[in-house]
DNA sequence: TTTGACTTAGAACGAGAGTTCGCTTACAAT
DNA sequence: ATTGTAAGCGAACTCTCGTTCTAAGTCAAA
């Protein structure tokens, strides 16, 4: 499907998305079609309903048929309010890390961190889980323990980014960050002063990828 | 106003607790009586009307009078939503803190960052600000370029909390733990191998204290 | 048993609210 | 001038949905 061809809001649409923030902000629930009338001045239902389509059509705005006040925004709406990550245990240099095999699974409510979105880095939710780390091993990548790690599910990384391994032949897990040479994988750590490390390609086991840190236990 | 005495809730009540949770998490618009009729099982919307009222009364929900969809729950609301906090510059080795003088200004669009809750620690976001980490001059308290730091704004502080202190001799700012021996303050990097720094109380000026960092540029 | 408070069901009412349709206006392209 | 498209208005229609009323069932206290 070709995407529509973007044209700039009208003055009526503009209104309507402020009024609709402003509203929801207020409210906590979505206005009607008639309380937008009253609020941007337009004299009819059926033109604000024929605004209302446009900005569903722009991608602005969700709308649910046939049911009263079945307005969403999807831009900023989404920003303001929390992602809930599972928080599915610890990484320590000498274990495996504990890869979810379905994140979108249920889970406790201690389970769960709630996040800014922010820290997903445009990441599907579905993809993402969370770990603390636990021990000091991770003083390279400037980690302490008791840091949370907010990961994207993934096995191969592009150069530059931060994964967590599993060193197989070394039995141990590390984060730094990724950068293949081809006949080798050199990973890099965090802290300036440290030196790479150098592994085959078949014994470096890609978990994640590290979208962010959080460290509430200064 | 007596407070009515504290029923604890049916367990009707508590399922449409639930399931209005679960419908706003969904749809972000509320639900109808008629729906929460369908997934509670309850025959008629007088009976949940009746029981909404009662939660109402409970303190548990708020409803907007002949409204579709007037339906508000109190308590939880807030806590999955994200609160701007002014992200007011830099802080590096070799300048002060640029402490706000008042927080709950206005502030531009781009100078705010969303977080969750937790990240607060409990303290009143008025009292909260944060600073984006310039330079490597930080990497003794784990701390890299780019992290965003959020502080409280406070002059003083209990031993072993993390400030930021602005070193009038020295002309430097760094972030230590802090211990108050009497005759001198011990400022203790976070990284376990650094020794501790001692300076005059005089010498000390505590800026903030650290609540949380942040970091995203992984 | 009787009483009364609490809870449930069902139905009906009426206002709330989304949708549709015909008609008009504005404006640029042909 | 004509055409076509986008935008607006007003009214009517229909379904949604909160509210209210009556009646009945439950259960503990008197």
């Amino acid at each position: 499907m070709a995407k529509a061809k973007q044209k700039p809001l009208t003055e009526k649409q503009k209104a309507i998305l402020k009024f609709m923030q402003d509203f929801i902000e207020q409210h906590r629930f979505p206005p009607t079609i008639r309380d937008i009338c009253n609020a941007t001045g337009i004299k009819s239902t059926s033109v604000v309903n024929y605004n209302l389509n446009k900005l569903v059509n722009a991608g602005l705005l969700q709308r649910s048929q046939r049911k009263s006040r079945g307005l969403r925004l999807k831009d900023r709406a989404d920003l303001h309010r929390v992602i809930r990550v599972p928080l599915i245990g610890t990484i320590g240099a000498s274990e495996p890390v504990p890869v979810p095999e379905d994140i979108g699974a249920h889970y406790d409510e201690d389970d769960l961190i709630e996040v800014m979105p922010m820290l997903l880095r445009g990441c599907d939710p579905a993809e993402v889980f969370a770990l603390r780390v636990k021990g000091q091993s991770m003083i390279d990548a400037m980690i302490r323990e008791g840091d949370i790690i907010v990961f994207r599910k993934q096995d191969v990384a592009q150069d530059g980014e931060m994964v967590a391994v599993w060193l197989s032949e070394r039995g141990e897990t590390t984060l730094k960050y990724f950068y293949n040479e081809g006949d080798r994988i050199r990973l890099q750590p965090a802290h300036p002063t440290m030196p790479p490390i150098y592994v085959h390609p078949a014994q470096c086991h890609i978990q994640g990828r590290v979208l962010s840190v959080i460290r509430i236990n200064v």
